[in-house]
RNA sequence: GCCGAUAUAGCUCAGCUGGCUAGAGCAGCUGAUUUGUAAUCAGCAGGUCGUGGGUUCGAGUCCCUCUAUCGGCUCCA
């Protein structure tokens, strides 16, 4: 007999050998038929996988994200069948389920040699892929020799699986079947291919093998499966509204931003309506950071080779970026600027500081160029000429540790503000295999890291940890926020930097009378302008909070007769400090309403004969609802507590 | 940069396998209308079909180059 423990803490006993499907029934038969997956002490396994110890058993169906993993993952292996079927001397690769934070559905990476497929092929292939789901085989794991498995894929001339099997261990390598195909796997497929009901191909990509891109490149092909058709169709459904949401969409229908390929890709060009949020946005920080001590300054946007040089960022990106720029002097080369740090650092250079004076925080809306590869390029989220809200604090080392705090109080208030609740907060820490990638000494290394965990965890931030993903000079606390398709985007960022100060010699007079290296903090609570203004278009739509609204109300005239009391309104409006426009148009009110409806400005002000007798105005809201016919006072008082519920100080 | 796709009026799109002078709706302009909570009516104007080349009697349509954009990969100071 054997002690299986359940989610819940039942423990029951069963007879070795009872398998996950089993144990499954003997809870509740209804249940079992929804289960399609289950893990056995933290390791996946088949629901007909014989269990011969004791241990934690979970069973998974659709509802859980493992569920949905295994049958994403189990629909690759069909896909891959088919693939096989339709192109005879394709290799496959790996095709595992797409990672939880980064979508639904599956992928599989294949060679296809001299063959190249496109969204055309996409309908034969789902439909052999439904007609094998339809044929219900089972999924059948069988355990191979290290011999075995290489020598059936060197037969195949299969030199990826090769390399996959070579890397593991004999004894320990495992082949799923289902109905004439076999793959190498390591577990974790639904009961059979009948539950599989609807399937789309979704997009075909290049992906390097491994993902490095020394390596071949391979055909990478994405799909998505659900037990149920509706599933499907509710899913393409939501595709189209985040569609809706695209910010480059809501960019263009409000008139925010724009591109034109006569100025050059990833170089937006900021229209009025766009110019006058990211103003409002910046004199938000800059309130902000006035009250946490910051001092703004002004740097220009060239800079010397040399400064780059010193910092170390020629060396890392020299090659990559735009190139520099000479002037009829010999040998004098300018770059643009792509970050700010240097010049912040010169800045600091300019005189000595006591220790007293400590921290100095430098602030500026910085407007850097990065020589972005063009396929990387993406609306406002990734773009060649940016404006970070930069700053760099130099502080002693002991004031690091509550410096970094209050830097992620501020960023805290920053995304609170905005609305942004789901931010993932990671902290990248170096690569230690990959030393070679990074500039400083091991210990300064290890005082940063230290100094970004501790904090993090004295704030009480939900954070992961992800190795590698350190910046070259020291590791950071990003903020990350997903847009409408669900990808996620670094927002905020601090960085602890031991290596910049050495570097530009920068130095401090303690109370000892001794010189001593501050620790510089970068920082930037919204990442760059662009960047922040895309994803809070994509979260709100462009129903931005009140306070940021372009545009918060809108005067719409019944008729062109009501054009002198409209003035006046707008006049109260206007001292009112509530940002108005007016529409007398000899249009009709529907017209009128539905154009602001599009605008999204969230109050129309209507005003007619009713309204000019009463001196009152006549209030809908953006969406429908009746405010009712109210007084210009009364409606300030809403606008006014609307702002107050959304717009808190900064402490 | 790499893989795949796309590019027709300011916007959204139609234009099948090459064949009359490239169409529609919205936006714009002119006029009529003077309106009560998501589109009043009529008329007018608007396009070197992304760029450059090629195939053809004939190219928006087929082929190639380049540019830009979209979905990924890689990258992201």
């Amino acid at each position: 007999m054997i002690n299986i423990t359940l989610p819940d803490g039942a423990v029951k006993s069963f007879s070795a050998g009872t398998t996950p499907i089993e144990i499954a029934k003997s809870i509740s038969e209804g249940f079992a038929r929804n289960v399609i997956s289950a893990s056995f002490n933290n390791k996946l396994v088949e629901t007909s996988t014989p269990l011969n110890k004791d241990g934690n058993l979970v069973l998974y169906t659709w509802n859980d994200r493992q569920g949905k993993e295994s049958f994403w993952h189990s629909t690759s292996h069909v896909m891959a069948q088919a693939l096989e079927e339709l192109y005879p001397n394709v290799k496959l690769t790996i095709g595992p389920a797409i990672q939880e934070d980064k979508g639904d559905g599956f992928y599989y990476d294949v060679d296809f040699g001299e063959n190249s497929i496109s969204e055309k092929d996409f309908k034969k292939i789902e439909d052999r892929m439904m007609e094998i789901a339809r044929g219900k085989h089972d999924f059948k794991m069988r355990s191979v020799s290290k011999e075995d498995a290489l020598s059936l894929y060197k037969s195949q001339n299969n030199e990826f699986k090769v390399e996959l099997i070579e890397n593991l261990e004999d004894g320990t390598i495992t082949f799923c079947d289902h109905s004439t195909f076999t793959d190498l796997c390591r577990g974790g497929h639904i009961p059979n291919t009948g539950i599989i009901k609807a399937v789309k191909l979704l997009s075909v990509a290049g992906a390097y093998w491994r993902g490095d891109e020394n390596n071949k490149q391979l055909t990478r092909v994405y799909g998505i499966s659900f037990p149920k058709q509706k599933d499907l169709k509710e899913y393409l459904d939501l595709l189209e509204e985040a569609k809706k949401r695209d910010h480059r969409k809501l960019g263009k229908e409000l008139e925010l931003f724009s591109f034109s390929q006569r100025v050059g890709q990833g170089l937006p060009l900021w229209l009025p309506k766009g110019a006058a949020l990211r103003e409002r946005l910046e004199n938000f920080l800059k309130d902000a950071q006035k009250k946490a001590g910051y001092e703004m300054v002004v740097t220009p946007h060239i800079g010397q080779k040399e400064l780059y040089v010193t910092s170390g960022h020629f060396a890392k990106y020299g090659e990559d970026s735009f190139q520099p720029i000479n002037t009829p002097a010999e040998g004098e080369e300018f770059l643009l600027k792509p970050m700010n740090c240097p010049h912040h650092c010169e800045i600091f250079n300019t005189r000595p500081f006591s220790y007293k004076e400590l921290p100095k925080r430098y602030a500026e809306f910085g407007t850097v160029y990065r020589y972005e590869q063009s396929g990387e390029l993406h609306g406002l989220t990734r773009v060649r000429g940016f404006t970070q809200d930069d700053a760099h604090i130099f502080c002693t080392p002991d004031q690091l540790d509550e410096e970094f705090k209050n830097v992620i109080d501020l960023v805290l208030y920053v995304f609170g503000s905005l609305g942004f609740e789901n931010f993932k907060a990671q902290v990248s820490l170096r690569d230690p295999e990959n030393p070679e990638k990074y500039i400083g000494s091991d210990e300064n290394w290890k005082k940063a890291e230290d100094a970004i965990l501790n904090a993090a965890k004295d704030k009480g931030l939900d954070y992961v940890v992800e190795t590698g993903e350190a910046a070259f000079y020291g590791p950071k606390l990003d903020f990350m926020v997903k847009d409408a398709l669900g990808r996620n985007w670094q927002l905020g960022t601090i960085q602890v930097d031991y290596n910049l100060p050495e570097r530009f010699e920068l130095t401090y007079k303690g109370s000892d009378n001794e010189l001593h290296r501050p620790v510089m903090i970068h920082r930037a609570p919204f990442g760059s302008m662009e960047r922040f203004i895309a994803i809070l278009l994509e979260h709100t739509g462009g129903n931005f909070p009140l306070w940021l609204m372009p545009e918060q109300a809108i005067i719409l005239s019944l008729s062109e007769k009501y054009e002198k009391y409209g003035e006046k309104v707008l006049n109260l409006l206007k001292n009112n400090e509530i940002r108005a426009l007016v529409d007398y148009r000899s249009e009709t009110i529907g017209k009128k309403i539905r154009e602001a409806e599009m605008n999204k400005i969230p109050f129309m002000i209507i005003i007619g004969e009713n309204e000019e007798k009463e001196n009152k105005i006549s209030v809908r809201k953006h969406g429908g609802e009746d405010l009712g016919t109210i007084s210009v006072d009364e409606f300030t008082e809403i606008v006014n507590n609307e702002i107050k519920r959304t717009l808190k100080t900064f402490k």
